[in-house]
DNA sequence: CCGCCTTTTTTGTATATACATTATCGAAAA
DNA sequence: TTTTCGATAATGTATATACAAAAAAGGCGG
């Protein structure tokens, strides 16, 4: 392990374990130069680091101090549909079962941003044979013209746009809702049964590339989002 | 603007821009360094910082490539309920509806790991006097023994919580459920209505110290996540 | 006692240099 | 042709040094 890693690692475990706490003063660059026997240059690669993993803050003068702790954010992992299904075994399809192109009206330009032309897709994820997820998805022409010559039966929208299309900037909104008649028919449950809405908006710099609704019935699937130490580097 | 901020902006512009797309080498610090007139030190933060934000990947002898970009990891914002909803200009209150303390049974290892006492609550959050969503709760008295004496209508178990103890690992499940009658009871919803499941466990160092399960119906609540261009540093 | 200026401490940035590490490429050998 | 192995090119780490910037601290005069 390299010297920078050990410091940074040093003050990683004394903050986490609560030796350090919220708002204590770390030593001063010159005195842990000394007491790690290095150059300054090397203690402040350490800090820095900290610092961008938000561990502690430095102020000018001041010196270097434990962060607060902030809560509000955590990692939320959104597993590509079909990547996820293959990876355990099972066979992922999706059926396409309606596809048009029209034109954008006033109440798309909240989900697909700039968008004239809408390529306005619906289908049904299958794991196995069986109804998996719901997906309404509506993509720009104009943004990605490509779309419009595109077969997402050989590859859903989702790995598809994923593939063709860079995107700068991504909301998802999750929120649980009953099936409508209709929506519970194509996925084989009874009507109203609930199911985890997941609705994604996408951008590239500004400019709106698709907006996709997916449902999945009940207890089909759940998202995991996780909170750990900053990774090492 | 500093010199080692520029260049990075520099190439964070032109890879978010697209005009360097995923997977292209990108100059050598040699180069860089003649093309910015700098050191190569300076280089090498600006390329690091890129590193570790994931937009580029470094290869000892091969270069620097411009990373994929990766769909899957999300920041998710978790707010806290009383802070967004007074926030929001709402009342909010907690009503414990239960609270009694027994000893771990096996069951609860996955919950709350290495707990031989818990805690548990049960108690509903409400929103200007509104029920809003139901919180059951398992805490180790072994972990946070100063939960035995507090008053968690005074302060919400959550916030009581984040105020008194350090956590450095949370995972945190989103599914969708429907109510069951007492649950659909103390929400003053009809049973079956669909509700947002968010169940989170929390540890200190590997130690259990919280598990939570909060019931939101319907379209009472929703939660977002974004990403965006890393921020700048 | 208050406000302003100077000093000093501490972090931030940049450079030149040296050596370590390692994946890749190409040449030599089997 | 294939394998092996070394040269090489690129990044990674560490050091000593210099100066800049900012903010706290202290002193000084009003």
């Amino acid at each position: 392990m390299t010297l920078h890693e050990r410091i940074r690692q040093d003050f990683e475990a004394r903050i986490l374990s609560g030796e350090l706490a919220p708002g204590e003063r770390l030593p001063t660059e010159q005195a842990l130069m000394a007491h790690y026997g290095c150059a300054r240059m090397t203690v402040n690669k350490a800090l820095s680091a900290l610092a961008v993993a938000g561990l502690v803050e430095r102020r000018k003068k001041a010196g270097s101090f434990v962060a607060r702790p902030r809560l509000h954010s955590m990692v939320l992992d959104i597993p590509d549909l079909a990547q996820q299904l293959t990876a355990s075994g099972r066979r992922h399809a999706f059926r396409l079962t309606g596809r048009r192109l029209r034109p954008a009206a006033v109440a798309d330009a909240g989900l697909v941003a700039q968008a004239r032309r809408l390529l306005q897709l619906e289908g049904v994820h299958q794991a196995d044979g069986l109804p998996f997820a719901l997906e309404q998805r509506l993509i720009s022409a104009e943004a990605v013209p490509a779309a419009l010559e595109a077969d997402f039966e050989a590859q859903p929208p989702g790995s598809w746009l994923l593939a063709h299309v860079p995107w700068t900037e991504a909301e998802t909104r999750i929120l649980a809702v009953g099936a409508s008649e209709a929506e519970a028919a194509a996925l084989a449950v009874p009507a109203g049964t609930p199911c985890l809405c997941v609705e994604r908006r996408t951008w590239r710099l500004g400019e709106g590339i698709t907006f996709v609704r997916q449902l999945f019935p009940g207890d089909s699937y759940d998202m995991v989002a996780r909170f750990g130490p900053a990774p090492r580097g």
